[in-house]
DNA sequence: CGGTCTTTTGAGGCACATCAAATCACGTGG
DNA sequence: CCACGTGATTTGATGTGCCTCAAAAGACCG
């Protein structure tokens, strides 16, 4: 079982701008190149890596669709997060040596491996590399609290908005539209994300349907009116 | 209002193993020294940083104990974490180069101030230093997901149950007691960090002293039965 | 076209929130 | 040193948002 692999250039990557720092000269970028000359492809259901494999390389996501999720003896399951192209995987089996969460492709994926060793070589030498993956991991953390928040003290209208919101903007980053989106998840993974059961998305969303915000059929969703969903995440009536 | 500062040297600081990486010898240490050459005292009740203060440094806390917490402009509040000797604040704020949570001091604490360009500088030059940060950066990405995993799956005994253990670890790999605690934050903040109502966590702490699994005398608590509080966190229950 | 997985919708229950009040701890100033 | 005010904590009564259980409909796939 081997992964299927690709040779890959970063400098002529149409994500380049999503994944690398700007101020790379071409040498530098060539560099990179030869560092990253593997891309890897994950077919839907399957794994990047799991909880307890041995830490190699973080994944920049080139196409497809995956999510983050922990997995405990005793049966919990939680989706971390859930993650598009131009997007970096694998921060968490930095600490260890070993990864901490499971990341499946929710869609066909393909994504470049980035050996971390050479990934820390490059940095000492490149600053604005360096800096760029400093960068990366604290908007992890800035991205986590914004989840602790929501999971602390958002009731459901109110995180599916969120959730909502935060896709779209994501895929407008991306040149997807700013209204209409497919969902790549089930109800239940958007529930696990948001710390709902499947039935209350799905009553969430017929909600949503029947005030006219948005309009759902299956995975497709549109958004009627961007306002409404922003409104209901900046809730004043939780302020007494 | 400018901060209280005073002369430092990581070289003979006792809590160098926790937020220094092992392996420097004495140059490195000696140049690590020069560029952490401040403290800054904060009063219990003040703040090390805020919300949308500029980014300059992480902060290695010495002495006291801190929370960090979100505010939105709607009212609401969540406390992301509790942090105290030998731990690293501020990393939230390299993505944007401005903080985006606040810090604020739960007793009268010190802080080793390290100016992250600096912090930058000697990472390209000493490899395990490099590593170090990124490994303290994982780690709070890991610690994260396990609190988005408490928040999006537990009940509100397990929340409070793995809050405690996961203190009282800490606390005793400073060399404190195993089973004795001073809570150093009010049941509010415990129960904006685990999501839940200051009432809650008041008649939770009140159902495990009626079960005999801890001693509670104000913020002081002590363990009787650290297994009955891992077997609630670790329930089986919850797998059907 | 049958089987499986996903999604929706309903009915009822429960965990936690809300509201309220009393007690307690603590710091301050008389 | 005590009285007082303030904030923290506990406890009770009640409400409700989400969960649980259940069933049916719908989508997808071999």
């Amino acid at each position: 079982m081997t992964p299927q692999t690709i040779k890959v250039a970063c400098s002529n990557c149409n994500l380049r701008e999503l994944c690398m720092p700007v101020g790379l000269n071409d040498e530098q970028l060539q560099r990179i190149d030869e560092a990253v000359a593997v891309r890897r492809k994950v077919k839907r259901g399957g794994t990047l890596f799991r909880n307890g494999e041995a830490f190699t390389s973080l994944f920049a996501i080139r196409t497809g669709f995956f999510k983050t999720c922990l997995t405990t003896e005793d049966g919990r399951d939680q989706v971390t997060g859930f993650q598009m192209a131009g997007e970096i995987i694998g921060l968490d089996g930095i600490v260890n040596d070993h990864h901490s969460c499971d990341a499946v492709a929710l869609e066909d994926a393909e994504v470049c491996v980035m050996p971390f060793d050479r990934l820390e070589e490059l940095s000492r030498e490149f600053t604005a590399l360096q800096h760029h993956v400093h960068k990366i991991m604290s908007r992890e953390i800035v991205r986590e609290h914004g989840v602790m928040l929501l999971l602390g003290s958002m009731r459901a209208e109110e995180r599916l908005a969120a959730f909502l919101l935060n896709l779209v903007q994501r895929l407008h980053a991306r040149g997807f539209s700013q209204s209409e989106l497919i969902l790549r998840m089930t109800r239940e993974e958007i529930g696990s994300y948001l710390g709902l059961k499947l039935e209350t998305v799905s009553r969430t969303f017929s909600k949503f349907v029947e005030e006219g915000i948005i309009e759902v059929k299956q995975r497709h969703v549109r958004i009627l009116d961007v306002e409404a969903l922003r409104s209901i995440v900046n809730n004043q009536q939780n302020c007494h």
